[in-house]
RNA sequence: UGCCGCAUAGCUCAGUCGGUAGAGCAGCUGACUGUUAAUCAGCGGGUCGUAGGUUCGAGUCCUACUGCGGCAGCCA
């Protein structure tokens, strides 16, 4: 056996009279007297393809083994179907069943399962109608990223995981470490498992694997901000790292984050290229994701494709934070936490903006300094910086960014009355000191973004896997 | 981390006032020449999350713990 070149999505498009083999695994079966009808899916498309079996075509022993579950492949012949529901079916001639699926043992069922229960067979999950449409549309959707960048000459930058910079405080970070050894098996509940209690070898870092601390990287952004100020315009995607203690529909100790970065770029320019950057994803997902996209729109979030499509088309609002605050607060609407000058917006505020009160995507910019990270560039008043959020309605935040500081005196002011030392930033202060340039950039969570275009209310089903505080299974 | 909610069959759930366990689906047996979450008839399936407590009696009330979920904070 090679790899698949033919898939089930391949035979719908085939016609009558061809001679094919479907391999997949069974959704259903379906038995009548004289004929039995199997639903199959390899994962190449949302639609199963119905496979009729005549009565005495294949063993009956053999049939009762393609319970929901099992994997086989059946040949036969493409033939037009009389029934509704589908145009083309396959009428077997022969079965190979490769793995069955005792229907006594197997979790999964043609009938709905909560999104609860599926987290806990997610090694099964991709069997399902919903998470099969949820990964082929990541997997759509991580192309359109990297094709939007490439194909206006952003350069792919690849920063490092571990990292010992503790870069923006942007959270808590995990620490990478050889320092532990095993000390003693655990008593009790655990004795005979792998958990198991450590001691450090040494106290000392310098001892440790690196020589210094080292932690996951919570941000490529400063290690992509170098490369930018030489390469122009760069972006990275890959994996990040925080270990807050956040058990949310919206947050994941480890999740994917999109970042790119721009020299010779100013906030305009910033906001010009995330609202080009959403449109034209989301634009290619409704392309070619349509029939997924469809059963999100039918049995997930019903106002999907409305939005989706409002979202490619209209210019997206942009407020100043000031702004912002003046129409929060005149809204009469009464807030569980207040709105004045110079507070950092809670969910419900972006809430009522981007949903009550402008209805679409909305860019706020300039917000106060003291709410924002060191790197943001100061403006003229002294008092705000130049930074910007997208808030999207039903997700609030799904992109921050800003133009970069790239005056060193002002950079190494923010440094330390942020309370942090310039030793660490050296590299970092390089780039300012050495042929600086305005530049800008934005950071975006991949799983945010699908969250939005599949209108999936849980992140965690969103990614393969997930990790959150008190659980990293599979 | 805080607040709130939930935990009953393999899955999704109901269970009234505290009185001894129910349905649909799945499974098994059978019926039906074309079904589309097929349909119809029958059968099997439960230490009601764990540990205490109140009570003649607890799935139901109380406490603790565990797990899961939602919201908030933090953020992407």
């Amino acid at each position: 056996m090679d790899y698949r070149r033919q898939y089930i999505r391949d035979l719908f498009a085939s016609k009558a009279g061809t001679q094919a083999s479907a391999y997949g695994w069974v959704k259903t079966r379906r038995d009548s007297k004289g004929v039995s009808f199997v639903q199959l899916s390899d994962g190449s498309c949302f639609q199963d393809l119905q496979v009729v079996i005549e009565a005495n075509v294949v063993p009956e022993e053999l049939l009762k083994k393609a319970t929901t579950g099992a994997c086989v492949c059946f040949e036969g012949e493409i033939v037009e179907s009389p029934a509704a529901g589908q145009a083309v079916e396959l009428k077997a001639k022969a079965l190979t069943v490769f793995g069955e699926a005792d229907p006594n043992q197997y979790p999964l069922q043609k009938k709905g399962a909560s999104f609860e229960f599926l987290r806990e067979i997610a090694h099964l999950r991709a069997r399902g109608n919903t998470f099969g449409a949820v990964m082929r549309i990541r997997s759509l959707a991580a192309h359109a990223v990297h094709t939007f960048f490439q194909s206006r000459g952003f350069h792919y930058i690849q920063t490092p995981i571990i990292t010992a910079s503790d870069c923006e405080g942007a959270g808590e970070m995990f620490s990478v470490t050889t320092n532990l050894e095993v000390n003693e098996p655990l008593e009790g509940e655990h004795q005979g498992t792998r958990m198991q209690a450590y001691r450090l070898k040494s106290v000392s870092p310098k001892e440790d694997f690196f020589g210094k601390p080292a932690y996951l990287t919570v941000s490529g952004q400063l290690e992509a901000e170098t490369f930018a100020l030489g390469l122009t315009n760069v972006y990275t995607f890959g994996p990040t790292f925080r270990a807050e203690n956040s058990s949310t529909s919206r947050h994941l100790a480890e999740f994917w984050m999109i970042e790119p970065e721009m020299a010779f770029c100013d906030l305009e320019g910033d906001m010009n290229l995330a609202e080009e950057f959403l449109k034209a994803v989301i634009g290619d997902i409704l392309e070619f994701g349509a029939a997924d996209l469809g059963f999100f729109n039918q049995r997930i979030e019903p106002e999907l494709l409305k939005t989706l499509e409002h979202v490619v088309e209209s210019p997206f609002e942009r407020l100043t934070y000031t702004e912002a605050i003046k129409l929060l607060e005149s809204s009469q609407v009464s807030f569980e936490y207040p709105v004045s000058w110079g507070v950092d917006l809670q969910s419900e505020h972006e809430r009522w903006l981007t949903e009550v009160k402008i209805g679409r995507p909305v860019i706020l910019t300039d917000y106060p300094a003291e709410i924002k990270a060191f790197y943001m560039r100061m403006n003229q008043d002294g008092k705000t910086v130049r930074a910007m959020d997208v808030l999207a309605p039903r997700i609030g935040e799904i992109i921050g960014g800003s133009q970069r500081e790239e005056r060193l005196e002002v950079l190494e002011e923010r440094i330390k009355s942020a309370g942090l030392s310039l030793d660490p930033y050296w590299w970092y202060l390089d780039l300012r000191r050495f042929g600086s340039a305005p530049h800008s950039g934005f950071g975006l969570g991949f799983e945010r973004l699908l969250m939005y275009v599949t209108g999936m209310k849980n992140i965690r089903d969103v990614i393969p896997y997930f990790r959150v505080p008190g659980s990293a299974d599979f």
